[in-house]
Parts: structure tokens; sequence; C-alpha cells
DNA sequence: TCCAGATTGCTATGGGCAACAACAATCTTA
DNA sequence: TAAGATTGTTGTTGCCCATAGCAATCTGGA
């Protein structure tokens, strides 16, 4: 079959992107966490008491998105909120939220070595700065 | 704010997929069209007659999720369907399905000049090959 | 000090995309 | 020709993201 998309840049960006999405994925599952859920977790653990917009911001999620997202992880015990002024709620893990972020960062480090160890030698070094220079 | 993921190819990759994917949804709009509706026509233009399983093998998309898209490009008057046997049909661009896919071939091609630009010319040869290492 | 405007968290809703299970009709091949 | 594979289809579900709108609260300039 003719295959018009065999060279497009754009193209093999959806197409790893999802590939490398879904692998992770499916390990972070065994831990219960969706990838965004310890990508928030693990961005709780570095910034103790952070807010929800904050946190927002930073991951490019909607304010509206964040609610129930925090809430499951809330509802799993991994978070907990406390308020730093009538509006504002300050996040941090649980001991438990501490413990599945850890575990959730070993499965992440060895996915992003798995990842590396796809790409031919030659390409590596060139592989972080090209992303980023499409959206950083 | 602390970021863990500054130097996680993984999280690069999800964003720059997400950041380009956004960019060309929004120009494809203007033409009326999805992304997967023009790379679904671009794959029938090249390979007429073809029948929507091997469309679907070919681009990752189930038999099922093929259905609906197929329909709306149809009923768009972009694509008609030929019966090859009792049970497969052929897919064919119509003129109005030509022209559509001519221009936005058009639009696709600008846009992924515009995204190796974006790429600083050192890592530019690298980034196809490195992706396509990530899910060929 | 007070008020306009910004910020925060939230509800509700919908779109796009993909996954799964199941089915009937049809083709293929042993 | 019967068993199994293929094709197109329906229906349903889930995730992620976007928008609009709202109430409560904070903040900064007059």
């Amino acid at each position: 079959m003719r295959d018009p998309l065999a060279t497009s840049p754009g193209y093999s960006l959806r197409r790893a992107s999802s590939a490398m999405a879904a692998l992770l994925t499916e390990r972070l599952a065994l831990l219960d966490l969706r990838t965004v859920e310890a990508t928030v977790m693990m961005l709780i653990a570095e910034n103790p008491q952070v807010t929800a917009s904050r946190i927002g911001a930073s991951l490019d999620i909607q304010r509206a998105n964040m609610v129930p997202l925090l809430k499951r992880l809330e509802d799993a015990g991994l978070i907990e909120r406390t308020p730093i002024d009538g509006k504002s709620q300050g996040l941090a893990l649980t001991a438990a939220g501490t413990e599945k972020t850890a575990a959730a960062r070993t499965t992440i480090r060895r996915f992003e070595a798995e990842l590396i160890e796809r790409v031919p030698p030659e390409h590596r070094a060139h592989l972080l700065p090209a992303l980023d220079a499409l959206w950083r």
C-alpha cells in the first residue's frame, strides 16, 4: 500500500507519541495510576503546597479539568488539601501518596530509559532538544 | 516552580505532539477537516479502491471507528464507495474530495515545513529517524 | 477604605478519539 | 461443503480536553 505519510514528521510525531503514551499508560495501570495522575503527583512532590491552579498552569491543564483529577487522587488517599486562604488550597502528598509516587517514578524512569534505548545511538542526543523546540 | 519533567523525553514527546496536533487541527479546520479525515483522504488518493479495513490497518484505526469517520466523509460528498464483492467496498475520492485533498495536502505541507523550521538546524535531520524508531 | 477586576475552585456539558464486545453477511480454504 | 477468517456495522464506554458560567475570595489603585 502506498503510504504518503512515510516521511511526514508530523505524522511520525503523532504515532511515536501515542505508541509511547500507550506503553506508559499500560505500565502505570499496574499501579492503578493514569499518566496525568502520576505527573501531577510528581509535581506536587517537588512543590509541596502548590495550588491546583499552578499545577494546571504548568501542565497546561484547564482549571476545570483539574477538579475530577484531584478528586480521584484525594479519594484514593494519595493527596490532601489544606486551605491556604479562603479560596486557595495547598496540595501535598499523603504517606500513601509519597509511596505511590516513588513507585511511579521508578516505573517512569525505566520507561524513559527504554524509550531512549529504542532510538539509534546517533540520534539519541538530538531527540530531547528537537522535541523541546516544538513546544517550549 | 520546580519541574521534574524538564528533561523527560516521554513528557516532551507528549507535549510536542499535542502542540503540533493542535496547530494542524486548527489549520485543517479552515477546510472543515479533522486531522484523521485529511489523513484518510490522502491515503485513499494514493490507493484508489482500498477498503476501509486496509486503511484502518495502515493507520491503526479499529474497523469500528472507521465507520463514523467514513460516513462523515461520504455525507460531505468527499468519498464514494463501490462494492468490490458482497462484503468489501472500494473507497475513492469524488471530484470534490480530490480538490479538498489537494487543499489539505498544501496545508499539511506548509505545516510540516514550519514544524521542521522550529527545530534547530543541527537537530533537524535526526528528528524523523528518532521518532520512527519509537513506533515503526 | 472601598470597589472593580482578577483569581480560585467548581459544575455542567460536549467534542474528538479510541477501545471493546458482539453480530450478520460474506468470503476463503482445507 | 463446512469451518474459520474477514468485512462492515452497531452500541457502549472511557479518557482527555475545551468552553461557558458561577460563587466565593483576594488584591490593588483611587
